[in-house]
DNA sequence: GCGATACGCTACGGTAGCGTACTGTTTCAT
DNA sequence: ATGAAACAGTACGCTACCGTAGCGTATCGC
């Protein structure tokens, strides 16, 4: 979102950079709630004054950090949707379990519930996650692996909902078994 | 879970019932986060010294508030798996989009990421919620209108969580179309 | 080298919230 | 009627946090 600016000031750059590391440490340790910008001051090491420097406030300094989190995305081509599908839920399923973003993302839909500013950001964040499962489904419907009527959006939706669901409100485990139940119901 | 312990003082089962009604409405409004005792005690009217003699801490309250979200469940019978199912999720879809603790559930999730208590409230709502879910997949697998090998749990994963999914990651529309696209999936 | 800029440090002011102590009053149960 | 229990009101102490001000120092770009 933010970039270099070509020229930088080195100093700047290096007070951003360990604010927003340490504010990821916080997120990913207590959500959204659980940063504060003290906090983030002591153990930085960089002087709240600076931290207010670059950030007009709290607010921004956290729309800031998580608009970053999401991961290069990267749509595999494996030659059939089934396969595809596999490589991505897999890949989610791993995220799910190890990224930081995985304890982060409840903070952020329940910010988003009240928010107007973190729901806009959540839309964005959503976007990027989901656009590799877009482009694989349409790639699917040019090769007519699945009809051309079918919602895009219907089927991003049975697939990844049921990981999630897994992850946030059932709390179970998720394995390769699950992950073809899946695929056989979304792509059938 | 607390029972009126059969001979309760009145002015007790008045203020606890004044005290939870507030905290409701704060809870719909602010999440979790946005309770206040102080200010569940102004609105309610009654005093915190009383609030503090029936709940130990506010975390008490939150989770004795919270635990008593989920409404009265009910299995339909309709005679089909598909009729059981349309007539669940049309039920949940207008929760999703009407009831109270939908805005609230994600307050939940959130806390459940950090805090055991609320992991083990979350899990025994979770569980009142998915209840008519699975009578009704019981009585399907009974009648052998699926297999008895299909995983329980997978299938209320493939009903509900696209829903969910929906409703709070990509905050999209729920219409008719959608949920017999979600039956038709899970069910095939 | 030198001016400009970023920075650290310390100390505030202000707010909000939790949980407790104390005192006097109302309401219940018998 | 009377003792016991619950209650309201107020005033605290404590902690945590946000955001700002003032001042001197270090570091960058040129």
């Amino acid at each position: 979102m933010s970039e270099p600016a070509q020229t930088m000031d080195k100093r700047v750059e290096r007070s951003k950079a360990k604010v927003l590391a340490e504010t990821y440490r916080q997120l990913a340790q207590g959500g959204i709630a659980g940063v504060s910008v003290d906090e983030v001051s002591r153990i930085s090491g960089v002087s709240k004054t600076t931290i207010y420097r670059h950030w007009p406030s709290r607010s921004a300094l956290l729309i800031d950090a998580c608009s970053r989190l999401g991961a290069t995305p990267v749509a595999p081509d494996t030659g059939s949707l089934r396969g595809d599908a596999r490589a991505l839920l897999s890949h989610l399923v791993h995220q799910l379990r190890t990224a930081n973003w995985s304890s982060v993302y409840p903070s952020i839909i329940d910010a988003a519930e009240r928010d107007a500013e973190l729901q806009t950001m959540q839309a964005a964040l959503h976007a990027t996650f989901m656009a590799p499962f877009k482009a694989v489904i349409e790639r699917a419907k040019a090769k007519g692996e699945i009809p051309r009527e079918r919602a895009m959006d219907d089927v991003v939706a049975l697939l990844v909902g049921p990981l999630f669901f897994r992850r946030w409100f059932a709390r179970e485990e998720m394995d390769d078994r699950f992950i073809d139940a899946i695929i056989d119901a979304a792509t059938r």
